[in-house]
DNA sequence: ATTATCTATAGATCTATAGATAATGC
DNA sequence: ATTATCTATAGATCTATAGATAATGC
């Protein structure tokens, strides 16, 4: 393996994923950030774990917000134009997409997102440094992403089981479905655990004797309007 | 207000809380590193927040990750004692502790202390830095804590509702709880939060229909352990 | 000319230690 | 003598920039 010489292209050998070496960047930047925190990576360590020198990133990115801002937009960008998707189908063809069905349909795609990455990417939300307004596109869209929920559960509960805050279910839903960030971080994630949160989430709400046929109407949703989203 | 001088002892008038100046130092750290993170909050800044020089800090702790590991013991330890004596509660007094009833108690006890404290210290679970093996002894604790949680949800749960993991829905008990950490972090607690989340995994153990008789049997229950710890 | 890399480094931190100083308590 | 503070600093980072170099593509 020849040593790459000053401004010889590198030879592109490495055992990372990635077509680019900016996603090859961003995945060595996923993993250090989501096992070590943002504040601990050095740029120096990105660059190591990828096989080029500290200052070569800055070719790639302006500064070291710009990868994270980057990796926390593409964890919401996908699960967001889903839910956005999933708000706006009619309701009135064969009864196809009954509320609950709809907030089943987008924590089971979420919670499938947040489990099935390389890395647990989902977990750039804790990092306290996501919640400054440096990142203000990305607290939007889950700002965003929480309210669908929301109204979601709303529509979606019945009235007399809901006292109080009618949106409430709807939060715990998104939180419940976030929760599986947590689990995956204590090694506690299993193929099952996406579906059986969002079941959760429907008893949660009330609608648990109803399963079997929200859950069919779900995976309805998610196979029609998962193919239809723009792929990143 | 006259600046102390070099080796007297400072006027301790300080507007934080805090008997001691190690007590003052804990309550500037947690505001700090749940507020801007652990490896982002300097010493320096923690000792500005107190009032005292950079170096002063090293006469109260070893490193800064006592600082951390002090806080992160402070936040399980209370949930942890109040769990085992709530597991430890012979069943069979007048049937004062059904076992729904158990998890409804440690779930709002350990949810009424995360939104209790002057900071989000429960943000704390979250940095990736707390899950290095330097905090094992926190970390020990905090698994401890999940397994009471799951087993009293297998204890809670009629065998029929739980097909696979009998501890699931205790898990997910332990996992709503600790959501009431994000909650918090996006100004979502209100006062009934903690009752909400205790109710909701009864729900999520197919017990949403005894809540009355549970909720009565868990107050008395936090009331009466609450009242035997041993207080921090 | 453009692209992707390199070497070298400026400038700004940050943690922890060494050693001085003054008040307190015996 | 002990305690709690201070000043000063060593030594190790870390981010981002400047400028050189070589391959590629027009």
């Amino acid at each position: 393996m020849t040593l790459a010489g000053p401004g010889r292209p590198r030879a592109r050998q490495s055992t990372r994923p990635g077509a680019t070496a900016r996603e090859e960047i961003l995945d060595a930047a996923a993993e250090l950030f989501t096992t070590q925190g943002y504040a601990t990576t050095s740029t120096r360590a990105i660059a190591d774990a990828v096989g080029m020198r500290q200052s070569s990133l800055y070719h790639h990115f302006g500064t070291k917000d710009d990868i994270l801002e980057d990796l926390l937009a593409g964890t919401v960008a996908e699960g967001l134009a889903f839910a956005r998707a999933v708000a706006e189908v009619p309701a009135t063809d064969e009864g196809a997409a009954s509320p609950a069905a709809r907030l089943h349909a987008v924590a089971l795609f979420d919670g499938t997102q947040l489990c099935s990455g390389r890395w647990n990417v989902g977990i750039l939300y804790h990092l306290p440094e996501a919640r400054d307004e440096r990142f203000s596109g990305f607290l939007a869209d889950r700002a965003e992403l929480r309210g669908l929920y929301r109204n979601l559960g709303a529509a979606a509960v019945p009235a007399p089981l809901r006292p109080g805050d009618p949106q409430h279910q709807g939060e715990l839903a998104f939180r419940l479905v976030e929760s599986l960030v947590s689990l995956r971080a204590d090694g506690q994630v299993t193929p099952a655990s996406p579906l059986q949160v969002a079941d959760a989430a429907m008893v949660l709400c009330g609608a648990g004797s109803m399963l079997g046929s929200i859950r069919k109407q779900s995976l309805e949703l998610v196979d029609r309007l998962g193919r239809e989203l723009p792929h990143a």
